[in-house]
DNA sequence: CTAACATGGTCAAGCGCTCAACTATTCCGG
DNA sequence: CCGGAATAGTTGAGCGCTTGACCATGTTAG
């Protein structure tokens, strides 16, 4: 316990905070609505296709697809669930360990992919690059290498999202 | 439509993105997780009744409250209802407009905030303000700014939320 | 005055998420 | 071997959110 009492936020750093808020508020909404308006899937499944698509055989099993994506086994577990209603992923049993499921990108899961790159990727600009100088681009991930280095400190290397994985678009 | 197609993000770009995703669920992860279980509720409600608390009256409007946080009538709607539940909130009708509703902080409601804001706002030091130098702050406010700038014109004065309202502690 | 529209707020359906079981397999120590 | 732990993954309940329909009240124009 801290004998001092709450430190409490100063004035710019709540101010900061509510900003951050706001922003990011702003930004993810933004960047949701245009993938679920305008792709039909929300940002999450995205990403998930995103990591199948970088790997080669574009497949993965289930909990390395979660911990690629940063997520629960249960949440890739059901997303993969909806994923393969609608014909972008494939379940395909591990032949190395029976327990073990592999989810696979299916033609259609990469056409859908390719297809919505763009759009997000221009979202993505919109909403955060193209109103940023080159200077707040990098102390933005300072910034946020800082807090993903606090937090969980075994995955400093690790990233999130995939907008471009360089053989995406159109291939 | 853009004749040169699709702009993608360059390599800082991606690499800054993919960053600040995983920070920001980082952050987010771990404020929710820490109001969530040592609280009792989620963020959009402690904001909520920050809100209420830094009104005259403890009061607002649904719609003044809506505005206010930033989110949807139906949002504010379905939380107030679930905050009158839980003996924090009442609702009364506004006497001026017989369409209107109040939401007024009850005595319950400020002691609970109050009890929150504490362990709240040292999950806040602790995810984001401890590990940034008070230049990385100041980035963060400068770049948090023209992010919400971007968005949504109108609310470039606006805020998302309130971690100590000057009155809150204690009282 | 009244018809038409705008505003305030609620509500039900559907979605994605978390949490906590639960099943099935594999690993490992005796 | 065998039996207990760890691991892989699924499932169902419950929660918060969004969307869109909905009703009630207020506002405005003809």
């Amino acid at each position: 316990m801290n004998t001092s009492g709450p430190r409490w936020l100063t004035a710019e750093e709540q101010a900061a905070w509510r900003a951050f808020l706001g922003a990011c508020q702003e930004l993810f909404g933004a960047v949701e609505a245009q993938l679920q308006h305008e792709e039909g899937m929300p940002h999450t499944y995205y990403e998930i296709l995103v990591r199948l698509s970088e790997t080669p055989g574009r497949s993965l099993r289930m909990s390395q697809l979660a911990e690629a994506s940063a997520s629960s086994k249960s949440r890739v577990s059901h997303a993969v669930a909806r994923l393969e209603e609608r014909g972008w992923v494939r379940r395909v049993d591990c032949p190395t360990d029976r327990r073990g499921q592999i989810a696979e990108l299916t033609a259609d899961g990469y056409a859908a992919l390719s297809a919505a790159a763009p759009g997000h990727v221009e979202q993505v600009r919109r909403s955060l690059f193209d109103v940023l100088t080159p200077e707040q681009v990098s102390h933005l991930a300072a910034i946020s290498a800082a807090i993903l280095a606090a937090g969980d400190p075994k995955r400093r290397a690790e990233c999130e999202d995939a907008e471009a994985p360089a053989d995406v678009p159109v291939d």
